[in-house]
DNA sequence: GCTAAATGTTGAT
DNA sequence: TCAACCTTTAGCT
């Protein structure tokens, strides 16, 4: 599901599996027909992640891409894969590669557009710092956050500030740092911010590696050993009125700029 | 079989 | 602050 873990193991998978060699695009759903046409038969040569955005270049090997393809899932958007030969597209979908062994069929994405290199490169000046990239400055997310009078539940959920959290990874990285949704952002000092960033890489790592997210220690857990259920896999997140993991208190939840905030009123101050 | 909700963002008011 | 959008799934009946 479409935080930044996905994000990024996307871009790694549709490298491997359709880059370097022509890729046939198309659009079966006909919304795309016209940025599908101007991709079909090119070369994918990189693929990139910055937060929840998602970069296909394609140009010739060796080159900057000359194109990008540009997809944000929202909240509903899925990539299918399969091997060929392709089926005949069910629902509506919206692009579908096909490369020498695997097809990729989008669909529900809120953006699926081509772009410019100027145009990519104003997307990313416009995202905050993405704890999965190497050129990411928690300095610079720092600053921001020590100024501002915001939550930092908001904070973390601003995608010009940090790209790629979403609504579980901030309802959980909170959790486990023993901080308060509502506070401010200046009301942190900065070794508490530097143990958050820190865990922030860590755990969209952890979520790129398995594929799904997990923050819970086993300890933790209902069931300590195994594959953590789904259920078992987060502290608060969608556990309203449950008990918490750690002190019992049940989880509470209410809306924070417009998103279900979860939070435990004990463990959090 | 229907309804509500969901990991997100944008644009209008 | 609110509605709109895109699609799937969980939880009802």
């Amino acid at each position: 599901m479409p935080e930044g873990h996905t994000i990024r193991r996307l871009a790694r998978d549709h490298k491997r599996l359709f880059g370097g060699a022509p890729v046939a695009a198309s659009s079966p759903q006909g919304r795309f027909a016209a940025g599908a046409a101007l991709l079909d038969g090119q070369t994918l040569t990189r693929t990139d992640a910055h937060g929840k955005h998602l970069f296909h270049g394609f140009g010739d090997a060796g080159r900057t891409p000359a194109r990008w393809l540009h997809v944000h899932l929202g909240l509903y958007g899925k990539f299918q894969l399969g091997e060929v030969p392709e089926p005949a597209p069910v629902g509506q979908v919206r692009l579908r590669l096909v490369g020498a062994g695997h097809y990729a069929d989008l669909r529900g994405p809120i953006a699926c557009e081509v772009l410019t290199p100027a145009d990519k490169a104003a997307l990313h000046a416009r995202l905050g710092a993405d704890p999965l990239r190497s050129d990411a400055d928690p300095d610079a997310v720092w600053q921001r956050i020590s100024r501002s009078r915001t939550t930092i539940g908001q904070l973390l959920m601003d995608q010009a500030v940090i790209a790629g959290v979403g609504n579980v990874y901030r309802a959980e990285v909170l959790f486990r740092h023993g901080l308060d949704p509502h506070r401010p952002g200046r009301d942190l000092d900065r070794a508490q911010w530097d143990a958050v960033w820190t865990d922030l890489v860590g755990l969209l790592r952890a979520g790129v590696r398995a594929g799904r997210i997990v923050t819970t220690r086993p300890e933790d857990r209902d069931r300590r050993s195994g594959t953590p259920s789904r259920e078992d896999a987060t502290y608060v997140y969608r556990r309203a009125g449950m008990p918490c993991r750690v002190c019992g208190t049940p989880v509470r939840t209410e809306p924070m700029a417009t998103r279900n905030l979860y939070w435990c009123p004990t463990c959090q101050l």
